[in-house]
Parts: C-alpha cells; structure tokens; sequence
DNA sequence: TTGTAGGCGTTATCAC
DNA sequence: GTGATAACGCCTACAA
C-alpha cells in the first residue's frame, strides 16, 4: 500500500505548515536544514510520495506521455518496449491507446490521451509507410516512430530501409556472391520501394546486375516460393537470394530445399527484418538485415522527452539497422 | 484543441452556478429542465469536456486501469490488443508499465501505477505459467491474464491447454490417423505439460498410443528435427505428428520434406499457437490449435470492469481455445 | 525562515 | 430549483 499519506499528513506530524513541507521536499530554498531534515524523515518514515494526480491538476504536466498505436502489428511491439523500457527510466508514465487501424478512431484516441493531461505523444505505426499527421494542432509536443510523418516539420524516427537494401547488397558481394536475385514485397509497401531502391543503388556500384527483374508481389512465402520456382525453371544461374522480408526467405528457402539446392553452399539467402521466431528456426538459421525497432523506440522516446523540455527536434532521423549474419551466408 | 473550456466557462456563460452546471450535464436531479438545456448548450458549443484529472483527484476514481506486463513475448502482445479493445470502448484509459522479466521492478511499476489512481490492475505474462500473486495488497481489483495466480481467490484467464492437447489429438483421429507422434516443448512450461496431458489423455480414450515416446526439449526448431529425424531413423512408423507449438511444427515439416515425406498425404502434421507469420507461410499452411489470445484478453478485461463494478470473480477462467484447420492435416 | 491563502476543475452538501 | 461552499492534494505566491 502506498500514497495513503498526504502532504498535510506530513505536515502536521512533522509540526510545521504544507506550505513548509512542501518546499522542504521539493528541494527548495526557502527552508532550515533542521525542518529539511525533520520534514523528510517523517516523510519516510510515513512512506509519503506525492501524488501524481494533485501535482497534475496544478501543474498541468502530468509525467506522462501517451503512446497512440496507428494500427496492430508485430512490428509496433518492440518499438513500444523500447519507448518504454526509456521513458520508465525516466519516471514517465505511458498511457496507451490503439486505433486499430481505424482511422475515423484516431481522433478520438489522442483527444482522450490529451484529455488526461499528457505531456507528449508517441505515434507508432506497425510499417515504415508516409503517414498523414495528426489532424488538429495538438498542445503537446509529437514524435512519430517507424512510420515519419509527411510534415518535414514534425519529428520522426524511422529505419533506413534503402541504407538496409545496400547493406543486404554489399554483404552478398563480401561473401563473393555475384549472381544475385531479389525477391521484393509488396508495392504498396514503402520498405519494399526502399530496400530494392538501396539493393539497386549498391548493385550498380558494384558493377553488378540482378539474375532476375526483381518484381513487386506479396508479403506472404508463397510468393517468393513462386519467384525461385520461376528462376530455377528458367534455368537461370545464381548464387545468391536476397528477400525482402524473412517470410519471404522461409518461402525461398523451402523451394531451395526441395530443389536439391543447398543454404550456404549453392545459393546464399538473406531477409530483412530480423524477426527471432523466424531467423532462428529455419534451417539452417538465417541471416537478415535487422529494422532496429528496439532502438527506434528508445530514440523516439528520448526525442520527445526533449522536446518536452523545451528542445524540439525536426524532420526524420534514422536509427541504424544492422546486418545480423547467421549461417545462411556463412561460407 | 479540446478541454479548454472549464465547468467554471459554461457555468458563466449560461448564467448559473457551477454546481447547478455539474448537476445539469451529468443528468442528475434538482435542475429545471429550461437550465438543464440551456446548460447543454453552451457546453456543446464551448466543446466542453469534463477534466478527468479533477474528476479522479475529488472521486479517487480515474477511468483507468493499469496494465502490467511481468515479461517480454509475442504472446502479450495479442492478449494486450483484446484487453484495450474491450476497455476503450467503455472509455476507460489504460496505464502500461512493463517489467521486462525484471521481477524487482515489479513492486515500483505496480506503485506507479497505484500512485496514478488506477482503478484495477491487469497482470499479463507471456506464458502460462503459474505466477505468485502480488507480493503486497493492492487496494483496486486485480485480474491476471494468461498465466494464472497461484492463489486460487484471485480471478485469472488463460487458455486450457489441456483441453488444447486433448482436440489436437482428437483432430488426428477423425482425419483417420492412429500412428501419432508428439513432440513436446520445454520441461519448465506448464504448456507444455498440460498439452501432453491432454493429448495422452484423448489418446487413451481412443485407445491409442504415441509411436514415440514423447520427451520434453526446447521450444526451438532445432529440437523438433532431432526428434522426427529420430524416429525415421528408428524407422517408426507413423502418419501424424503433433507438435507442441508452431515453430516446433516448422522444424519437423523441414525434415519431412528432406525425407521425401509428404504433407499431409504420408503424415499430417499440425502445431499449438496458432502463429500467424507461421502457420500461414509455411508449405502447406499448417494447422493449429489456437490459444484464444484475443479473447483471453476481451474476457479478463471484461471481469476486471466487473469486479470494479463491485462483482468479483474468483478463480480461474479458461477462454476456449479452437482448432484452426488448414492444409497440413487436410486429407 | 515560516505559516496562510488562493487556486487548479470537479463533485457533493448544504443552505436559500 | 438554485447558488454558495467545502472538500480532493498539491503548489506558489505573499504575508507574518
């Protein structure tokens, strides 16, 4: 049990006035070292802690921020943690609300998060898609994660999906694979336009060219199975499989499988997205380009702790993804 | 921009008294209808909205819930979705404080989260272990979510896993298969033991029995590998092969297909979990039994409110979990 | 250095 | 039916 004493309480036993007290707590000049010390003592021993509710009303600043969830998926999750596991660092409280992908929901949602006196807003969306920014102006200060926001004004962390697509490159070409093929994701999807954006970009500073005409599809394996089908009846050499995502080199791994075509050795095969369940449990374990969610939730949570205080900052910033290699690249 | 306008504003504006105001919008007694109206009709139009922080420091009740995560999953995640869905629907705000498996934080995030004036408490854990209780008596209802409290007053919703074990089996047997092969999770998961309890139970009732000798190992793929591959090398014969999770499915169909071994024609396979990045990649889709994730989270919020409405629920509660057919057991 | 008073926005309890 | 007034717990003047 906790916060049952008041600050009253603590005045009274301690034989001086709230007002006293108050400062005496606080840290405030304005008190004797003897009622500093008198005052605090009692406050232990009383297990006073003030309540965040009072110090709200009169404050206006809550000590909390709301984390507003655009839409569900498995990517906003760790982000979430890490905001988190920052903020909580720091004494802040998150309140959560979730539209569900339900856009008409947004507006709702934060007006109930601002309603509750937050002092910042977290934006998390579960893609890296352009979002529109929040509708009316907000009183409080907003960071957008994962998904930037379209206003070049607001502050946005994201990964660098086209960085991603070069390094997915780049680590193929350092195993000395040169025939390589690319299975993207779908069109519609901003990752899937950056990273082969990056793959292309690092591809011709190579010098090289894809095996295949990397062609936009689905996010699902059953059509990256197709894509290898496509390549290995065309009768098409290549030593390399880069997929957008790490379903997407489940499918393409399967389809090598079965074809005789063996991981490393034949054909070396990398995702993107560095998702555990998945990366660890193929067979043999697959390397992938990770999205840095974790720390994009950490730099966002610290962006809007400082804007907070009074230290805005602009436009999109970049947490760096990092190349995870496991043995399906190891040769 | 919202909440600008106080009590104080509409009262002023509509030329009455604050309480006559408060009395008037919250539809209580003593007021005049023409006051009532008028009351109405200016708050409408200053789009005025009550302050929850002033409601909950005079009332000490907040409209809120805390919800804590003891640990870290991907299990969470589903359950946390079902638990805000049915609560922000009935507008109640939720806290989120997570310990990250860090069990001497979870005193201070159970604080904090009383300290903010939740109105119960929502323990959520990744796994359906027993957990101990709160380690101090919390003054708001508290319900438990996916691993259940040892303390048998308190209310707690998981999934039967039991249950989940007994229908997987069952499953096989009306798809006409009688030479079933487990292979089990970790020995330190009460899932684990539960499904097998289940299974060996229905395989009783049926007459059967395994064709193996179900061992407990890891949750990882590599596990469930070594285990078909045993028993093809043992030469067993057998036409079903049930795995205690999905990911553990993921391996034994990998050895399947090197084998020559077809899905579901020789052997129908199916997991626990229902993952959907899996069970839908996965060449054939793979069958599984669904842990109810989203309702074990809509029903525990639901007794929470209960309870804060002053009827309690004790005990535990299971959510029905179902069986999620798909290609791996379509025969 | 201290205590007192006013106010944050609401609700509830009184008199009127 | 209505309007003051006192809480809720805290903070920040200002007065002593």
């Amino acid at each position: 049990m906790l916060g049952r004493a008041s600050l009253t309480d603590v005045a009274r036993a301690a034989g001086v006035s709230v007002g006293a007290a108050s400062k005496a707590l606080r840290g405030k000049p304005g008190v004797s070292e003897a009622t500093r010390k008198k005052v605090n003592e009692i406050a232990e021993r009383l297990n006073y802690e003030p309540n965040p509710i009072a110090q709200t009303l009169v404050s206006g600043k809550s000590g909390s921020i709301g984390m507003f969830a655009a839409d569900q998926g498995s990517f906003s999750s760790p982000i979430m943690a890490g905001v988190q596991n920052e903020l909580s660092a720091n004494g802040v409280t998150v309140l959560l609300s979730n539209a569900f992908g339900d856009v008409r929901l947004e507006r709702q949602c934060i007006d109930a998060l601002l309603a509750r006196n937050v002092d910042g807003l977290l934006i998390v969306n579960h893609n890296t898609n352009i979002r529109p920014p929040l509708h009316e102006e907000v009183p409080v200060p907003v960071v957008y994660a994962y998904a930037a926001s379209s206003d070049e004004r607001d502050c946005s962390i994201t990964v660098d999906n086209v960085e991603a697509g070069r390094m997915a490159v780049r680590h193929m070409a350092e195993i000395g694979r040169d025939r390589i093929a690319i299975v993207c994701g779908e069109a519609s999807s901003k990752a899937a336009i950056d990273r082969l954006q990056g793959a292309m970009e690092m591809m011709d500073e190579l010098g090289l060219t894809p095996v295949n005409i990397p062609r936009f599809g689905t996010w699902m394996a059953e059509w990256s199975r197709q894509e290898i089908l496509r390549l290995i009846d065309a009768g098409t050499a290549f030593d390399a499989v880069i997929c957008q995502s790490d379903v997407l080199a489940m499918g393409a791994l399967d389809v090598l499988h079965t074809h005789g075509i063996s991981v490393p050795q034949d054909v070396a095969l990398m995702g993107h997205d560095d998702w555990g369940p998945i990366v660890l449990n193929t067979n043999p374990p697959l390397t992938s380009m990770s999205n840095a969610l974790d720390e994009i939730g950490r730099l966002a949570a610290r962006r809007l702790m400082d804007a907070m205080d009074g230290k805005p900052s602009h436009g999109v910033e970049y947490a760096s993804c990092a190349l995870m290699r496991r043995a399906s690249t190891d040769c």
